[in-house]
DNA sequence: CTGAAAGCGCTTACAG
DNA sequence: CTGAAAGCGCTTACAG
């Protein structure tokens, strides 16, 4: 048999609910009741069993956090941030991967529900009607972590996707590149889809630039490896590349290197992410910044917000983004 | 208020613990019974709460996940490995980070037993008495990731560092390398830090060759690139380096490349993990497979055998690791 | 400031 | 094959 309160009630001489008290600082008690409890758990060694807890006062203390995949850099970051509020409110985080599936997502909701989740802080592709009724069913506090609900039904922390892109781009524009493609992700993905494409396109459009758009199936620099040795074989000319992740633009620049563009003199290449990478290639690349690691930690904080009742300025926090130069441009 | 197994149970006009066992199946029940058990479930949306029933029970089907880092790709890889196989045998994870600190580790491991966890995946860099006392104190089953007791008082899952190490100096031996650097990771570090070393320092030995090592205190390509330089500006001379990890190796790639060497033609190098790294910079790393998301996925498997009182083999897994053969060698 | 008691929503012997 | 009842280890009104 484990301790209990029990034991402890009984060691220090008073009743479970004053040992209770002096647990949660729930209410008053005297410094001398007090100092005996402490003395029993001392003794005892006593530890509460968060389980029993969190079925009495119908919290657990715990936030559910679904990721697509966790062993994506850009995801792993973003966990870690998330992670680090989670303790900082002396909560705990169950994590589970969807792989972005629609069905594997709805599943995980509801066992999370069944876990008895306090909130949930939910990162995926895309958010149909479909997700937010579920969201509702499980009637959970939810947090979109670095992904858009297009009709802003949710709370959610991202990074303002399309203005980066359009800024990246018209930064290319300014370095007088005028022949840019966009190698980008699955357009259908709300966050490095759609938004980074139309940022591009938008000053290609006002710059009157023939807009070069490449959409590439996934984000990995295979994908993007054979994407740009397809599009350098139809023999067009080239002066920049604005690619949707780190690893695409990596791809982009081995290809083009392949191709024997000279990098940046020739063709000028422009990332998203600022991954660990981007210091780890050669040339090294010029690339936009996610602040991923405040990403997951401002979307916790809010989750703490919503749970305790606090005050919020924002429910669709936008985080600023960056830019850093290197060596591709 | 929720619907619970009370409500079921009125609705199915049987007992709470009829509903329990066909939800569990932890007995027969007649079918007809089970059925209309099963409709009463439908037709209330009933789902039952994992956190009552893991007090009552004893058991949560969670584990807990104690990493120093999740943000870092080998082990965001595991982790990935620990939760595919968690979900395959219904268990959930509880992820922390410990950053490597014993502090830090001891007490997660206390509140790891508050959430009554039923067991523990442990990642770190050093199995000390006093981590085992904390691990004996919980009373939880336990399993080192990646992580190697030396005293084999813990059931753990690894790769053969010492060995891999070997082979990877060796094979640069026979390629005709003389002068082969080591740039390994903090000594103390019982996974890539001392088996590492001493695989290297055996083949030294065994071929009469200087061994010449360079300890860093970190394993990231920052340190990498200053510890090389550094190397570097010796003026010795080098015919391979065996680092620790990729980054590592990326950064004596580029340090032997910003000081003249040509790769591989002069200075041959090989790296330990294979993670994406290896094909992403140029040349390509040669590189030692480190099975990362088989070894959380065994760690988990090896978990359930020992929560579900399975036969196992071995309570000290070492699974095959391998090398790939790129342009660095 | 403190205690007695009900209750959180399940599981599990025990009995039949 | 099924039910009644105790119990898991806490919290929380309620009362004083």
């Amino acid at each position: 048999m484990n301790v209990t309160i029990y034991d402890v009630a009984r060691e220090a001489g008073v009743s479970m609910a004053t040992v209770s008290r002096v647990l949660n600082g729930t209410a008053v008690v005297k410094e001398e009741t007090r100092k005996k409890v402490l003395d029993a758990i001392k003794k005892l060694h006593y530890r509460p069993n968060a389980v029993a807890r969190g079925l009495a006062s119908k919290r657990t203390k715990t936030i559910g956090v679904i990721v697509p995949d966790v062993s994506a850099p850009v995801v792993a970051e973003m966990v870690r941030g998330i992670e680090d509020i989670a303790r900082m409110y002396q909560y705990h985080i169950i994590l589970c991967n969807s792989d972005g599936q629609l069905e594997r997502e709805k599943d995980l909701i509801g066992t999370m529900w069944e876990k008895q989740v306090d909130g949930l802080l939910f990162m995926g592709h895309d958010i149909s009607q479909e997700l937010v009724k579920t969201f509702e069913d499980a009637q959970l506090p939810v947090v979109l972590v670095n992904t858009v609900d297009p009709e802003n039904r949710i709370p959610s922390v991202n990074v303002d996707n399309r203005q980066a892109a359009y800024e990246a781009t018209q930064f290319l524009v300014k370095e007088g590149a005028r022949r840019i493609l966009f190698l980008g992700g699955p357009r259908s993905h709300l966050v490095l889809g759609e938004p980074r494409y139309s940022g591009y396109l938008q000053v290609m459009q006002e710059q009157m630039l023939e807009p070069l758009l490449f959409e590439c199936e996934d984000t990995d620099y295979e994908t993007g490896l054979t994407a740009m040795k397809q599009w350098l074989a139809q023999g067009k000319q080239l002066d920049a590349v604005l690619a949707a992740t780190d690893e695409l633009a990596t791809a982009a620049m081995h290809a083009c290197q392949e191709a024997g563009y000279q990098i940046p003199s020739q063709v000028k290449v422009i990332s998203f992410d600022n991954s660990r990478l981007t210091f780890m290639v050669r040339p090294e690349l010029t690339t936009i910044v996610q602040p991923l690691y405040d990403v997951g930690a401002v979307s916790m904080r809010l989750m703490t917000k919503l749970l305790h009742d606090e005050p919020v300025d924002s429910y669709s926090v936008i985080l600023p983004h960056d830019m850093v130069i290197r060596q591709s441009t």
